[in-house]
DNA sequence: ATGGTAGTCGCACTA
């Protein structure tokens, strides 16, 4: 059984409910997780993606920032988690029902953490490590359950590698590359033993991003892009993952200067059960 | 070193 599974920032669904359809319909993604969609649940447009398929449509809105959703063609049932101190609906957790391959799914979208490096001063710094220690201890929890099926997906606003930044020396006192938060998610992905799928076929010194700012004159001449999204997979999946081969792991760049684009692009990685 | 853009809902905030 082959599942794709694909993660977009899509800076407001609303605004983008035809351009999500267009990729639904050109890469038929099993699954496919939104964040940043700023909007309520009852805002959400359920019914394009019902009509093509996405049977199973969980959301977590709020008015106007964040927000996430996950549709799904294959059988999906809500977790119920917490994971953000403040309560922003910054996240869907979901089993999916593959057979005798069940799978929790969790899409994520971490803080971006404000402007300055140091919880003490900047409180939405010390939000995004909050929330990265609180997903920190529900995967142990986990599994400690022996619940050993895990995929983790979604913009974590931080871009851990040195080649995951345009520029290593110019962003290590920029959010979202900093010293700090990438120990942290460093220390979250070893502590789990995660794989981060970008890198299984890909060298680690081989420049992958998926996020460009709206505010290069020139998205992909100036390419000061950095790779803030991610599909993280428990060891026990990583074979699935490695049987769909490199082009399993894909970077949808082009999404990003359609028109009106989201700031980031998709990325999808196939799992082979 | 700075400011550049986009979205929601409004005249501010988040990214």
């Amino acid at each position: 059984m082959q599942i794709k599974i694909t993660t977009w920032n899509i800076n407001s669904v609303r605004l983008r409910q035809e351009t999500v359809a267009r990729f639904l319909k050109e890469h038929a993604p099993d699954i496919l997780a939104l964040q940043e969609i700023k909007c309520l649940e009852d805002q959400f447009p359920y019914k394009p993606f019902k009509d093509l398929g996405y049977d199973y449509i969980e959301v977590s809105g709020q008015k106007g920032y964040h927000g996430a959703a996950t549709l799904s063609r294959l059988p999906m049932e809500r977790l119920s988690t917490s994971f953000c101190p403040l309560d922003h609906a910054r996240h869907v957790s979901t089993k999916v029902l593959a057979g005798r391959e069940d799978f929790e799914l969790h899409n994520f979208y971490i803080p971006a953490g404000g402007d300055v490096a140091d919880p003490v001063v900047n409180d939405k710094f010390q939000h995004k490590l909050d929330f990265l220690a609180a997903m920190n201890g529900y995967f142990k929890e986990r599994f400690k359950k022996g619940d050993d099926q895990q995929v983790l997906v979604g913009d974590f606003n931080i871009a851990p590698g040195e080649h995951d930044v345009w520029s290593h020396k110019q962003l290590l006192k920029v959010v979202s590359h900093t010293p700090m938060e990438v120990e942290i998610l460093e220390n979250l992905r070893a502590c789990h033993d995660f794989v981060d799928t970008a890198r299984l076929f890909r060298p680690v010194d081989e420049k992958l991003y998926t996020w460009w700012s709206y505010r290069a004159k020139d998205v992909f001449k100036s390419n000061r892009g950095r790779r803030l999204d991610h599909i993280w997979v428990s060891q026990a999946l990583k074979p699935a993952a490695e049987k769909a081969g490199a082009q399993g792991y894909e970077i949808h760049t082009e999404w990003r200067i359609k028109e009106k684009p989201s700031d980031h692009a998709p990325l999808t990685q196939t799992l082979k059960l």
